[in-house]
DNA sequence: CTCAATACGATATAAAAATATCGATATAAA
DNA sequence: TTTATATCGATATTTTTATATCGTATTGAG
């Protein structure tokens, strides 16, 4: 039980990076590359060659010496490895400037996410249809993620509200919540959370602007 | 006062945890609690105790044991260590949905910022105002983001049309992009981009989905 | 005034991740 | 063929980050 069998221990700054050969092996396949080199992608893409090289063998497909990795099973293996071979529907909660934004991202195709619902409380709002997806008042929230077995919701309501919501996601027996709330939420064990949170990502920004030239971590410059 | 002898040396994950904590004791603050116990911090953030005392020992305000630090001096210190502490305004590139809505996100002016004017490629979007912010066409972009002396620019363009839109950033003097499309740009040293990629996050939770119920590295269970 | 409990501070250990190094192998050019 | 080289794969080292442990100071109760 709190033994750890061994659930596909990629780490986690490995998945993180994982969208972004993905993107870049989609790119190559697309121009016609039947193959891609870690060496390549790592210069495309400013990071270490051996980094590119470890994660890439750890989706399990191999790479020929002077050749590199089949694109088109590098592509699969890394869509396997997100869960993005299969689309899976969503329910988004809160149909604000952001929720629509996110409404309107053509991109959630290629990353196997399709929202199938939008809530919000809004009733000036029900029944609305705002890019192909109709919202509902918060009071069917449940009875309809549970209808259309959503696993997935995505948070995009005022920091007030979130936690409510949560629980409802919850009570209709969501797996995963995503959350553009900057609040922590509380969810029961097996429900997992992924904050994205503007702040977070701003602080690293303006910290680095405010200490000068310091040599950036995210982004190394080399030749 | 001047309990800050090294002024930047923080840890990267100890800043994206700045703003977390900074939320956290600005609520504890207007509800009248004049100290804040890292303990308690911990426990309402579900992290560990050890780590939280460290971050705020980071910032460089002691703390007084049985009683916490003050809340005011940690509030202060937080903010200043993120740059937060005085506004700096910043130009936005895109005023597409995710634009205007960024453009609708009172949540910045707590985090120093500012967005002062905002440019597009459409015509049809010239001279609009949006929540009080002025849309300007691309070509003015240079000329009006050097003359309000802009240091930040918003980049929530369609990824076709980033690397350009931050090349005329980086030609108008800024020195920091926030990145909102999924590509990797390419810009001179001296300028810091801090990309806000959707799917990475995405990737995590989708991931964390497949893997069924591992204990979450991302989350921990607190009592 | 004494004592116990709380919370900070510092040091030590462990875990995770990134980076460096080396050898092996398949391809292309000579 | 032979040889040079690009590229993978594996191992080792370093760095970074997180956790655990211990000591000490301050407060509040008896």
């Amino acid at each position: 039980m709190e033994a750890k069998p061994r659930p596909d221990a990629l780490p986690l700054p490995t998945i993180r990076r994982y969208p972004v050969y993905l993107r870049a092996v989609r790119a190559r396949r697309a121009r016609g590359e039947a193959n891609v080199s870690s060496a390549a992608l790592a210069a495309e893409l400013g990071l270490d060659p051996v980094l590119v090289r470890k994660d890439l063998a750890m989706s399990g497909v191999a790479g020929k010496p002077r050749v590199g990795h089949s694109s088109a099973a590098l592509e699969a293996a890394l869509e396997a490895a997100l869960g993005w071979d299969n689309v899976s529907d969503a329910a988004l909660v809160g149909a604000g400037s952001l929720g629509r934004a996110l409404l309107g991202y053509r991109g959630f195709r290629e990353q196997g996410l399709s929202i199938a619902v939008a809530f919000d409380g809004d009733p000036a709002l029900d029944g609305l249809e705002i890019r192909g997806v109709r919202v509902r008042p918060m009071k069917d929230l449940v009875r309809l993620v549970r209808r259309l077995s959503l696993r997935l919701g995505i948070l995009t309501v005022p920091e007030e509200a979130a936690q409510a919501c949560a629980d409802l996601l919850v009570a209709a027996g969501v797996r995963g919540i995503w959350n553009f709330a900057p609040v922590q939420l509380d969810v029961p064990p097996g429900v997992v959370v992924q904050n994205m949170d503007l702040a977070q990502s701003l602080a690293v920004l303006s910290h680095s602007l405010e200490t000068a030239a310091i040599p950036s971590p995210a982004r190394a410059r080399r030749p």
